[in-house]
DNA sequence: CAAATAATGCAATATTATAACATATCTTCT
DNA sequence: AGAAGATATGTTATAATATTGCATTATTTG
């Protein structure tokens, strides 16, 4: 899931098309900072943080926009399912399948920071067993497992 | 696991000691700061935020204790297991069960804002099955369920 | 006791996020 | 098309969370 190995620019257009196709179907407005922004969200696989959205968008324009015109275009996105915010990091990353409602778990390399998204069943059954057994009513899980992603583990390997 | 229907100050109590026993088996200083910041910690299970923390020890003396000294005295606390990071809410709880090295999870709700720890083994299963299914070297799991608990969710329905 | 290590005090500042209010743009209805 | 209402953005200021760097004090070690 390096940035490298892949065609990431396959990736950047996918996401905009299905961000396109949901807003269309949900009669949502896909404006233009909130394009920018989910584009500036899926630069990589790396969860980006709000503050660095700005400096990206600013490298655009004239001016920088103002952190509530990101924040607003993050909220809508967040809303909308097209992107999670990472609340181990304080950042924000693409959603890989946006329109599903779907519980997913986040896998953060600490060395490259390359994050993936995935969705056990079996993992979100038992977050709701557990949930079950205090009679905890659960609406929302938060799931981010932090540790090395193959290829990094590989290179450490090597480097010793 | 509000903090009216159980004797809290016993949980206090049993906190500091254990904390104590720790630092001590471990030759770890439990200053005096420490203990009034995990003091702090333990005055409630909900979440406290480090400026909560400094407005709470500001209260104990003439003058409030900078950030610095309170974000040492959290990072103290974090190294020894002695409390949890609770990253969806950016605050701090107390750990149930220092001392044991263990993935756990965290109930919060998002009403009384009371936070209660567990450790699901078919949970922490499941998660390393999913890192592994990545080839994910697994170090670190934050898994924080936000819903409510049983007592709210009892009092909305009456509400209704 | 001296040296080394660990902890705290303190000032400044970085980073992340929101509030409040004005302006502009889009949608809807006539 | 034009007015009214709703939605989105611009702008300024500020709140909330967290860290850096350096001076000082306290504790441990030899």
């Amino acid at each position: 899931m390096t940035t490298s190995n892949h065609n990431h620019q396959k990736c950047i257009r996918t996401a905009l098309c299905q961000a396109e196709a949901l807003c269309k179907a949900r009669a949502q407005r896909l404006t233009p900072i909130r394009e920018q922004v989910l584009r500036s969200v899926w630069s990589s696989h790396k969860a980006i943080g709000a503050y660095s959205i700005i400096d990206a968008l600013a490298k655009q324009s004239s001016k920088p926009p103002a952190p509530p015109t990101v924040y607003r275009a993050l909220d809508f996105l967040l809303d909308n399912g097209l992107i999670h915010r990472v609340n181990s990091l304080n950042a924000f990353i693409g959603c890989n399948a946006p329109g599903h409602q779907h519980n997913s778990q986040l896998l953060i390399c600490r060395r490259c920071s390359n994050t993936t998204e995935l969705v056990s069943e079996a993992l979100n059954s038992q977050a709701n067993k557990a949930a079950k057994q205090e009679n905890f009513v659960l609406e929302q899980t938060c799931v981010e497992l932090t540790g090395l992603c193959e290829t990094c583990s590989r290179e450490i390997a090597h480097d010793e």
